[in-house]
DNA sequence: TGTACATCAGTGAACGCGCGTTCACTGATGTAC
DNA sequence: TGTACATCAGTGAACGCGCGTTCACTGATGTAC
């Protein structure tokens, strides 16, 4: 897509992506909005008909993930359906696939230090897709003897917390943290050995 | 400790302990050279005398923290000791503490983007951290049958993802991310669904 | 105990740099007639 | 189809700022005699 003549023609989302691209090579940190809008093809001064500033062009990147992300968490909860179980195990499988499909996306979320509550429209979509996980934690646990459950709200966050550290140490290039396992072999296994200890998964299996 | 006169005394350990600070405070982004060394009462250049530059006092401060974080883990260990199993979760739990009494130090750790592999005194020190925690996992795969048993170094790195997961996630004051149950609950009890699901805990507990 | 001197740990001024942001501007586009 | 004009999306120069780092310096400390 050559950037022709004066007007750009799509600058908001080409500064998006170029705020993807740059956050996914450098970290957060090493993303400016100078850089930006020079892998844009254009003055930094020309972001700003755009965005407010820095952090509202993080904001927006970070926002489009997570609209990708609760898509990418519901896919996999209904291609898991009817079954409970290969619900919950798909959005597992999901978060991590969509961590490793897109990295920039990921670290805005969730290491750039920009908050969900910045904005409604922010809090709403992590929300969104927050409640796929949980409400396929939800169905799982209805398979649980009540009386030896733990609250749905619970392992979907211990799920939640061992995917996220997969993510964390294992699928980024880490300092010095290397495992002879993949990042899919290990969170699939962690999670197959967590579902057998909550007595959904035959012990012998 | 009033800083009296031209020398300071201790500027080196003062100028660690000021990048703690400031790290724990603002990230590892917000941290400045300048800010350590007028906190520490003392000019920007005067750093120059006790370190490299920004990165190593970073790299410093890490140091330090691995240092007592494989104590930690370390002592955990032992109190466990004889048993496999109580020096396992101690180790976990280690983690987790570690994390929150020193946060300043978890940050310049795992956060800061600074590599283990920079100087050889910080890859060993790592690396003693590290080898607590699969020790422990060892001894405990002792007690899996043979024939059903993941290798040692995969389920240490499934308690250290969880571990991880559950500090970024909820011990810190994260983007919008609360939940009902505490860090310490939280990995606790995933900690001991885990251990079940190995079949190292009786299905019914 | 007193003096001379080497060593050390700080100062403070200066540097070049890239940043985010602002501003008045201008070139391109689209619409009305 | 052609012209006038409003609107819009960019430019480019400038700003103030704080950063990391360097340098020649100086005040304090410790040691030798």
């Amino acid at each position: 897509m050559p950037k022709r003549g004066y007007h750009h023609g799509n600058l908001r989302q080409a500064l998006v992506e170029a705020a993807l691209s740059l956050i996914e090579a450098k970290g957060p940190t090493g993303f400016t909005l100078s850089e930006a809008a020079k892998q844009a093809g254009v003055t930094p001064a020309a972001v700003y008909r755009h965005f407010e500033g820095r952090e509202d062009l993080i904001a927006e990147a970070a926002r489009q993930g997570y609209e990708i992300f609760a898509d990418v968490m519901q896919y996999a909860y209904d291609k898991g359906q009817p079954s409970a179980m290969a619900s919950f195990e798909a959005t597992g499988r999901a978060y991590l696939a969509f961590a490793r499909k897109y990295p920039g996306h990921y670290i805005a979320m969730f290491e750039s230090g920009i908050s969900v509550n910045r904005t409604p429209e922010l809090a709403a979509v992590s929300g969104r897709a927050r409640n796929v996980l949980e409400r396929a934690a939800t169905e799982l646990s209805a398979h649980i003897p009540a009386d030896k459950r733990p609250p749905a709200s619970m392992f979907s966050a211990h799920v939640w917390a061992l995917s996220h550290g997969v993510v964390e140490l294992f699928a980024r290039n880490s300092p010095g943290t290397s495992s002879p396992f993949s990042p899919e072999d290990l969170l699939e296994s962690g999670i197959g050995v967590y579902l057998r200890g909550l007595g959904l998964v035959p012990p012998d299996e």
